[in-house]
DNA sequence: CTGAAAGCGCTAACAA
DNA sequence: TTGTTAGCGCTTTCAG
């Protein structure tokens, strides 16, 4: 393994000065630099980050904590594309990533425990349960945190326009003639009652009846259960919002099982707008999140703070679009 | 931040002696040993990792390479499954996770140097060119490697059974009654070699006609393209195989779109059996590939590498399973 | 512009 | 069973 001593013996000169040569610092002279760069580059120099963390206290990693405690956020549609832009952007501010776990080995750890032990510079949640103790730890320490998809005052955060989202889909599924339109929320956080006042000003401005149903984001079993419920009741409303495209999928496949057809017979609605809506046929409605931007503000902000060596708690919120798909048809009169 | 300095002054021992009590050495007494873990709990003390890592010169870290030229591994669905499971075991073993690149700010760097940069103690390639170079002059270096569905004396791997994949999937088409069928498969690697030859040896065994299409893996455009191409041609098979499910849900949503129906004018049939494929109505009938299994076992390969520090070139296969979903009917005599 | 030296936090011989 | 001490590889202050 070569060191900077290995360099500065054959440039014959010291170890800070070699140091000094890779750090762009300004007082080194320049032909002593290229002499030490040419030569460490001969060598095959590869310069050792943990002993420069070691030496800076800054690790150049961030680390991501993107699990919920049913299913890992990387096989969720959505999340998987945010990770992927919070990846990209943290990469070329030069940061890496890590996972973030609370399993060690045989050992526990908390998120918190976990983030002093790897030291890294920030954090970067979401697809988690945010209010657990553990998650609220972390928010409340030392360490720069960027929430994904999730509102407070406790920490800064990336969230899309989620009561705009909600209520031009509503306004847009009123337009097409229905009266009866079911909101199928997900779980109730910040985030959800954002896009239940969506909803609900649309249907008040109509008058029209206000359906809403507590179902789960991103869950298959009770999506599947709440749509088979609902057609049970005998009472199907005229169009549905389901939670997200996932639940939106599932819940299609469910009414078409039951020979309801969509869009004839119910028109349905989804959430997100990941690839999986476009690959339905005919294509998912749906209000489209713009996850790079979610995904690459995050990983701004959390670089932000760290190199300002400033904790903010501020929200920042992302455009949203509707997508008009297929599966929402105009009502006849 | 409390240092083993400040718990050693704090219980009245040396460093030296705190380090024992918490690597678990034998030379150390008992009770000691509980007063350091107290009061160092007490004190709020959390090992730097990197500090350790300077002087064991082990990270406890593994790296994963999930990247593919077009797009992130993480939003592929059948790669992100995988690298959930890898991450799983990887946490259970008490190793961190963090991704390979070689982007690093405005500079660039190998794969191999950022490897040794963080001194990974092994790395995890997956969803990858990996006949590129800086790939091979990874698999070759002293660090332990694992590639998932890659195949190659070069390296250790993870593989599917996708001779038999294949084979049972073209068996079961046969046995529908279908006389023509076509494969379409993916990049040329030694992979899709196998599964080429699992069809061929099927459709050759009943004297059936052989039609094998170049696509691509994962591939969205040139899938449509592909079938598109198909169907203009006017000489549509009974029965196509997609690469992968991916492909033959799009390949399916083109079907449609030229008012071909499946299965009742054609079935259709994909690789992976990722969820997408249930999400179908009806259900995609496809060759499950065990994508735990598959990330759970590169995870076990590497750590056994690291810690018995030896470098083997094995490859390991997991089995696989057909599912009959509704996309492929029986023909009618 | 250069270098000596101390230090980052922890480990591991080797003595005691 | 415990402690002394010399690193691990790099940074940084400060004197030269």
């Amino acid at each position: 393994m070569v060191t900077i001593y290995d360099i500065a013996k054959a440039c014959g000169c010291s170890s800070a000065t070699v140091s000094k040569a890779f750090n762009d610092y300004a007082d080194i002279n320049i032909m002593t630099k290229q002499r030490i760069l040419k030569t460490a580059n001969e060598m095959g120099f590869i310069p050792n980050t943990q002993a420069r963390a070691l030496s800076t206290k800054k690790t150049w990693t961030i680390g991501v904590l993107f699990q919920d405690e049913s299913k890992g956020g990387l096989t969720h549609y959505f999340f998987a594309q945010i990770l992927e832009a919070v990846k990209e952007q943290a990469e070329k501010s030069g940061y890496d990533l890590t996972f973030i776990s609370r399993i060690w080995g045989d050992k526990k750890r908390t998120y918190l425990e976990h983030c002093r032990m790897k030291k890294t510079d920030g954090v970067i949640i979401a697809c988690i349960d945010f209010e657990s103790e553990e998650v609220q730890e972390l928010m409340k320490s030392e360490i720069p945190v960027v929430a994904i998809d999730y509102s407070s005052p406790n920490v800064s955060s990336m969230v899309s326009e989620n009561y705009k989202g909600l209520n031009i889909l509503t306004q847009f599924l009123i337009q097409l003639g229905h009266k009866d339109i079911v909101y199928m929320n997900g779980h109730l956080t910040a985030v959800t009652y954002e896009r239940i006042n969506g909803y609900r000003d649309a249907i008040r401005k109509e008058n029209l009846r206000e359906r809403i149903i507590n179902s789960k984001y991103y869950d298959r079993k009770t999506t599947i259960a709440v749509t088979k419920a609902l057609i049970e009741s005998g009472d199907l409303p005229t169009a549905i919002i389901y939670p997200d495209d996932y639940g939106a999928l599932w819940g299609i496949k469910t009414l078409r099982e039951a020979h309801i057809r969509v869009p004839e017979d119910i028109s349905v609605a989804g959430f997100d707008g990941i690839e999986l809506g476009e690959m339905l046929h005919p294509r998912l409605t749906t209000v489209k999140q713009d996850m790079r931007g979610l995904g690459r503000g995050a990983a701004l902000k959390c670089i932000k703070m760290i190199e300002t060596k400033k904790i903010t708690k501020t929200e920042t919120t992302v455009g949203i679009e509707l997508v008009a798909g297929g599966t929402c048809r105009k009502l006849d009169k």
